[in-house]
DNA sequence: CAATCGTGGTT
DNA sequence: TAACCAAGATT
């Protein structure tokens, strides 16, 4: 159906636009192996300006693989608050170490070298190979699979893992000899410029001609994607709390576990409302929610007085949504009995463990997920 | 395979 | 405005 004659269309087609057409972005300044690496995670599920300053941001910060590698975590992570999915900042920097320990610090180029580091997967190690080294390796991502289902008609779900292995063997038929690198980054730039998922641009687009799915009339309903399901509603009482004595001025935080959602982050102190009978903070009574908070918080000792409610907060993961009623905070200052009910007080009073104490000036000193950025924002300038 | 894991822009 | 979307990896 598709014969070599409408491949070779397609690719010489595709590199001859990209060369007139192409953007240009910080990374394709360089082919240092690095840079590549640092945007293509950047670049996860991340619009291009998004990524854009934070690239700036981190490569002047991190210029090395070894300086990356050296750096604090704290230090990664900040370098990340507000562009989400953490676990890729993390995942990059231990990656960054195994380069210095396994590759003398030298970024390798081989399949199963670049596939062994921690949060490369099958797109971004056909990335790195291909756009760094010229190695003939397919980097399947959204809108190459957007475009090749469209032009060569592959009427199956691209979500399926089946779907994207079988467009990784189509593409490695496609990549001319010796062009590897600007055919991955010709491929992604059409998608993205072209070939976009909704009103496509087919009127400018080189290889129109031979399109499938614009000669049947089809490329609107291309490709086939199943539904993400809508994300599930959490409630949440968040508390300021306000120190005495030595710490008064500042606000409590205590830092995320070191796995799961904003995993390593710094937060305000929160506990989830059972969603039972829909008790919405925002509709539940300011009293009802300022004991609920009081308990929860002293369970986990935190022994704090709520004072009254600041403001409500929506925030929506990819799975979750937060529904969050604020809440000011007095440090409760506990006598010895009560203090053996709540055992860890004590901890946060000699700020031990994964609580701090801070002042407004002090967040530039750690790294805060965005809900609770905005949060703060409003706390401290009212 | 399906769920987990953020955020902001576009339609 | 709600839904959809953006250069995915991990478990």
């Amino acid at each position: 159906m598709h014969n070599t004659e409408h491949k070779r269309y397609f690719s010489q087609e595709l590199l001859d636009w990209y060369e007139i057409n192409k953007r240009d972005l910080p990374w394709r300044r360089h082919r240092d192996p690095y840079y590549i690496w640092v945007s293509e995670i950047m670049l996860q599920q991340t619009r291009v300006d998004t990524v854009i300053p934070y690239f700036h941001r981190f490569i002047e910060r991190f210029p090395t693989i070894q300086s990356l590698a050296d750096a604090p975590e704290d230090d990664v992570l900040k370098c990340w608050e507000g562009l989400g999915y953490y676990s890729r900042a993390r995942n990059l920097q231990a990656a960054a170490r195994q380069v210095t320990e396994q590759y003398d610090g030298v970024m390798p180029s081989g399949k199963d070298e670049v596939s062994g580091l921690k949060g490369i997967g099958p797109y971004t190690s056909g990335a790195i190979r291909s756009i760094a080294f010229n190695i003939p390796a397919a980097a399947v991502d959204g809108n190459v699979m957007r475009v090749l289902s469209r032009y060569f008609l592959i009427e199956e779900d691209i979500m399926k893992v089946k779907t994207r292995t079988k467009m990784e063997e189509l593409v490695l038929t496609l990549v001319p000899d010796g062009r590897a690198s600007d055919f991955t980054q010709a491929l992604m730039e059409l998608g993205a410029l072209i070939c976009t998922p909704k009103s496509p641009k087919c009127l400018v687009c080189p290889v129109m001609e031979h399109c499938s799915a614009r000669l049947e009339g089809k490329e609107e309903s291309l490709p086939i994607k199943t539904k993400a399901k809508p994300p599930r509603p959490e409630y949440r009482l968040t508390a300021i709390v306000e120190g005495t004595g030595v710490h008064e001025g500042k606000i409590l935080i205590r830092k995320r576990p070191a796995a799961g959602l904003l995993a390593g982050m710094w937060e305000l102190p929160h506990v989830i409302v059972p969603a039972d009978g829909g008790s919405v903070p925002a509709a539940m009574p300011e009293e009802t929610a300022m004991v609920g908070l009081r308990d929860a918080l002293l369970e986990e000792g935190i022994p704090v007085q709520p004072i009254g409610h600041v403001m409500d907060a929506e925030h929506t993961f990819s799975h979750i949504q937060w529904n969050m009623g604020v809440y000011r905070c007095k440090w409760q200052d506990v006598p010895p009995a009560a203090l053996q009910a709540a055992e860890s007080a004590a901890a946060y009073e000699t700020g031990e463990e994964n609580f701090r104490w801070i002042h407004v000036q002090d967040m530039e000193r750690y790294a805060f997920p965005n809900v609770f950025i905005r949060i703060l924002k409003v706390y401290f300038s009212s």
